[in-house]
DNA sequence: GAAATGATGTTGACATTGTCAACATAAATT
DNA sequence: AATTTATGTTGACAATGTCAACATCATTTC
């Protein structure tokens, strides 16, 4: 009869997770997530220190699920796709992680050591692509990749072109691999 | 001694606009923009159904101020550029236009149209430069273009890549449309 | 012009939510 | 066993969006 709880800490990130992924960042109140736990709403406290704190756990474990997805991908165009999907699959999360936080990233390094490892990776397996290219050619290309795949996320999300023009966006969502290879590398 | 303001509506909006500008939506509270206003908490709601309605007409009014800028654009590459500096300029109105903005969109048909206009400005804009291509090649590098200058805003806003990449950043800020020209028709 | 009607503004109240302080109990350390 | 630390609880409060009831101004109707 443990008044302590086995985990409490990962057993909220667990639930915040499941209520973000599901519905979104605001949606996800404290109250709620200590009544899923079985906790006073208050017992939230002894391991975060503020909301905030939960919503940097949450970003982390979203590069991690970004990153571990990644592995096995040997690829470079994959990568791409894969960034993708991760966006389309875990949309809310996503947002979190890349949309506008509001955070002050600052005070978790860590966050900003993942997303800049994964902007890494991308030149990385750019450079190998382009052996040649100089450095200054590298950035510029793999900024433009970072960028169209990010901006692909937001406007395949978004419903914004619904109309006459779904057509060719669920083209372009189905068939992501050659739409990357298309526009990257003509 | 007009007990009704002039022309309340409006002031509200300017307010809000402000406060969003200057820091972002989750700043504006109803009350606060009250008091601006000089008039009491609850008058807003004889002119807005609720807050999600201020949001919408702050994001038309970002739209309007996008297209009006772009009125005497001519040259392709420069809507491509003019995007790009409105999300730099307008950063926390650019986030309530094209962020995940929870706003259910189907509430305001006249915002979606805008954003439609937007894009098919674009389209037409890339057809006059590229006469022979088919629909689709048209629209894949249309929407490769939107995707690209909509990730380039975020990327370049976040602080991401900050570290050992800025110098090729600040060259991509400073020299945008050549950046564009390079991406976009290598 | 007085009376009725609708538009606009005010005060009071409430629910939701994040958070703190004070207290209680369990676990670990001495 | 005694003390300290970790963890959980209840009560309270402030901030914020919003509603209901009422007040006042403006406009239309007779």
């Amino acid at each position: 009869m443990s008044y302590h709880k086995e985990n409490l800490k990962a057993q909220l990130v667990e639930i915040a997770w499941e209520i973000c992924n599901a519905e979104s960042w605001q949606k996800v109140n404290m109250r709620k997530v200590a009544q899923k736990a079985g906790v006073s709403r208050t017992a939230f406290y002894r391991h975060f220190k503020n909301k905030d704190d939960l919503k940097a756990e949450l970003m982390q474990r979203g590069f991690e699920t970004l990153a571990k997805g990644s592995e096995d991908v040997e690829q470079f165009f994959s990568y791409g796709v894969h960034y993708i999907r991760f966006g389309l699959d875990y949309p809310h999360i996503y947002d979190l992680m890349f949309g506008s936080t509001n955070l002050d990233i600052s005070l978790y390094p860590d966050l900003k050591a993942q997303s800049n490892a994964s902007f890494d990776e991308l030149l990385e397996g750019l450079k190998s692509f382009m052996p040649d290219a100089s450095d200054k050619k590298l950035m510029i290309k793999a900024v433009n990749i970072w960028a169209s795949v990010h901006g692909l996320v937001g406007l395949l999300r978004r419903g914004d072109l619904q109309d006459g023009k779904s057509e060719q966006l669920k083209w372009i969502e189905n068939n992501l691999e050659e739409y990357l290879k298309m526009t990257t590398f003509r």
